[in-house]
DNA sequence: TCGAGTGCTGCACCGAGTGCAAAAGTGCAC
DNA sequence: GTGCACTTTTGCACTCGGTGCAGCACTCGA
């Protein structure tokens, strides 16, 4: 299925990374409304008609990355060390990636990565879509407890409640580098923040207070 | 502001009602993208441009109910009986809100709101404008439980973690409703989930299991 | 009754997205 | 290499949501 014989796949690589590059050049040029399908079709060289047929949608031009990471948390728990709390995984996962600066978790500041990120949260429209691959997210994770042993209301409950706080946790340190930190000087923050927001949902609010 | 002269004022909110209660029948009997605004228009017997005026995009012709409860999770917060946990405050409302069968609890068996939950949840765009909603529903909501004295972090933290979790249990009402229970029937069930996800709220994970 | 607002309308326009059929490019068998 | 089948690309015409603008109609208050 993904292997089309050589020279067909190659070139519709090559053309989707054009088409992906110039997108998202212009973008944090302009602005995402700012730029229109037709001026990233121009400056990728190819027809409007062809990039509809590699994205289908102008915001999956800016976030088809995140697409693939939207069971990234399921993914996590599955491959966790045999006998593991998925909770006590998911919080370690957190910490490595906050650790090597991961940008799903807000804490990178390399210049175009913050104004990447910056971009989808003040655009509506990428606003939205994203948080709609946060739901599909919340399905993976749940599934993924589920098969770790939760019942089915509880798994639920548990990945809505992680993924919503991994997502503030992201913004809050999105929001302390645009406030002007780097990502070094947050980290130790963001670490205290995440290991209190685990310890929340933990140990919920009677023990924490 | 609100109270302009007479005429024009009770002109307006006519003309209002009119191309909502348009637009929301039309939707219900074809579906949300099987209506076009040219359509409502000619249905409320105004313009196009007219009911742009009145509702910016086609979305809020369809969710412009739910904007203004978007901070409902603060009011009741803000206005829950001195010394009360906000928390608790918040369990209280939910068990009130299904106890009354109130449509946002997905605990509404009114076929009309029902058809209507479910024309949101399978029309991508919708959904996807709810979910906005409820992301400023958590700014609100943290904004409140700061005023109570939680601290920042904690506050953003929890809000998100409740509401994620309200609207989990609207949703896995509505889909029991939709697999044929009536709303009488999931009742218990839905208090019971309430209950639970609202333990598991206070005392997290480590408690519950 | 008149003038100033305010609202309504039509029109021309923009950008996203789709269906279709022709054209160009690629893979493969001979 | 040539020919043929199969993909991909392209251009075009079209739909639909949404906006800017300018003129018209209505309402209000003096």
């Amino acid at each position: 299925m993904t292997e089309r014989t050589g020279l067909r796949q190659l070139k519709k690589e090559r053309t989707r990374e054009a088409i992906a590059g110039a997108a998202i050049r212009l973008f944090l040029a302009k602005g995402f409304d700012q730029v229109s399908i037709t001026e990233i079709a121009a400056a990728a060289e190819v027809s409007r008609r062809t990039l509809f047929a590699y994205f289908p949608t102008k915001e999956d031009l800016a976030l088809y990355r995140f697409a693939d990471h939207e069971s990234e948390a399921a993914r996590i728990v599955r491959a966790r060390p045999a006998g593991q709390d998925p909770l006590e995984a998911l919080r370690e996962a957190l910490l490595a990636a906050l650790e090597r600066r991961d940008p799903n978790t807000g804490l990178n500041d390399v210049p175009e990565t913050r104004a990447f990120f910056r971009m989808i949260i003040d655009t509506e429209s990428l606003a939205a879509r994203l948080t709609r691959y946060l739901a599909r997210g919340v399905d993976a994770l749940a599934e993924a407890l589920r098969e770790a042993g939760a019942d089915p209301l509880e798994a639920r409950l548990r990945a809505a409640q992680v993924l919503a706080v991994q997502h503030e946790l992201a913004f809050m340190n999105h929001s302390a580098l645009l406030a002007g930190s780097s990502a070094d000087d947050r980290y130790p923050e963001a670490v205290r923040a995440a290991e209190r927001a685990f310890a929340l949902l933990r140990h919920g609010t009677a023990a924490g207070r």
